[in-house]
DNA sequence: CCCCTATCCTGAGGGC
DNA sequence: TGCCCTCAGGATAGGG
């Protein structure tokens, strides 16, 4: 479960060593993975291109190449993205292997395959559906904008379904919608049109603030999570309540509770959070 | 229209 | 020790 910090953190280990390089060739791809174009035309277009620029947009990163074209990686639930020395084998499940001209391979791994990959002209994978309408950048300038301010007043969803949902904010998932939640003393499953103006500024405020953590701590550590050159990272010590239900709050003592709001596992402190 | 649930997929971890 | 069952979840499709 990649989220922000952790897709930032791999964008940032890679953009130095994949910009100004070019796509000698593909080594392998499983069609699989592939959302747009077919394998044919992936295999056919990508060999030449030169990578001029990568971005993170939510969750999706953006390899930008010199055609006009992007490769968009979105990494699902255990996907990595990482740069190898092209004689170092493969792990299993990597799904596509793009040998660079400095004879470095990208690759692309997801045991579980939830993740996509597409390459398209951005503006035709938009059309397309592949890269979906996304809300507010939690790291951009003017977060929380009004916009996200009005979508919290007006859901009765729980306020963590809102945080979750893409189309308000790009790039919170599961661990960091419960961090902040718990920073801001909020239950996450408080209808979000339900908050006071002070306590939806608080959630809003927070999640800035986990994030940004987070990425200092080059993102959380577990399951699959690798940062660009396939090591783990170290905020998973660093977290509050994801994945601490049953033990201590840290802020009261109280025993933190496991539930499930908006389908996910939710944990959260029965006392701080009202 | 809005919200919830099932679905995809594999590996980890718990229980017996 | 080993096997099997359950669970984890981002995004999406479909149902109520």
């Amino acid at each position: 479960m990649p989220e922000l910090p952790e897709v930032e953190t791999i964008v940032r280990d890679l953009r130095p060593h994949l910009l100004g390089q070019r796509i000698a060739q593909v080594v392998h791809l499983n069609p699989q993975v592939l959302r747009h174009p077919g394998p044919a035309e992936l295999l056919s277009s990508l060999p030449g291109q030169l990578a001029v620029g990568m971005t993170r947009r939510g969750k999706f990163i953006h390899l930008r190449l010199d055609s006009g074209q992007t490769l968009v990686v979105h990494l699902g639930m255990s996907g990595s993205l990482i740069v190898a020395a092209a004689d170092l084998p493969a792990l299993p499940h990597t799904h596509l292997r793009l040998r660079l001209s400095s004879g470095v391979e990208l690759r692309y791994r997801d045991p579980r395959r939830f993740g996509r990959v597409a390459l398209g002209e951005e503006v035709v994978l938009r059309g397309l559906g592949v890269v979906p309408v996304l809300g507010d950048e939690p790291l951009g300038r003017g977060f929380p904008s009004p916009g996200v301010h009005a979508a919290l007043r007006r859901s009765a969803r729980p306020v963590k379904a809102v945080l979750l949902d893409q189309a308000v904010i790009a790039g919170c998932g599961n661990i960091y919608a419960d961090e902040a939640c718990f920073l801001a003393r909020v239950r996450p499953s408080r209808p979000a049109l339900r908050l006071s103006a002070r306590e939806r500024t608080r959630v809003l405020a927070a999640l800035p603030i986990v994030m940004r953590e987070a990425i200092r701590r080059r993102g959380t550590s577990f399951s699959d999570y690798r940062d660009g050159f396939g090591a783990k990272g170290e905020a998973f010590e660093a977290l509050l309540v994801y994945g601490r239900g049953g033990s201590g709050c840290v802020r009261c003592g109280s025993t933190l509770r496991q539930a499930t709001v908006a389908g996910r596992t939710t944990v959260f402190c029965v006392r701080c959070q009202q």
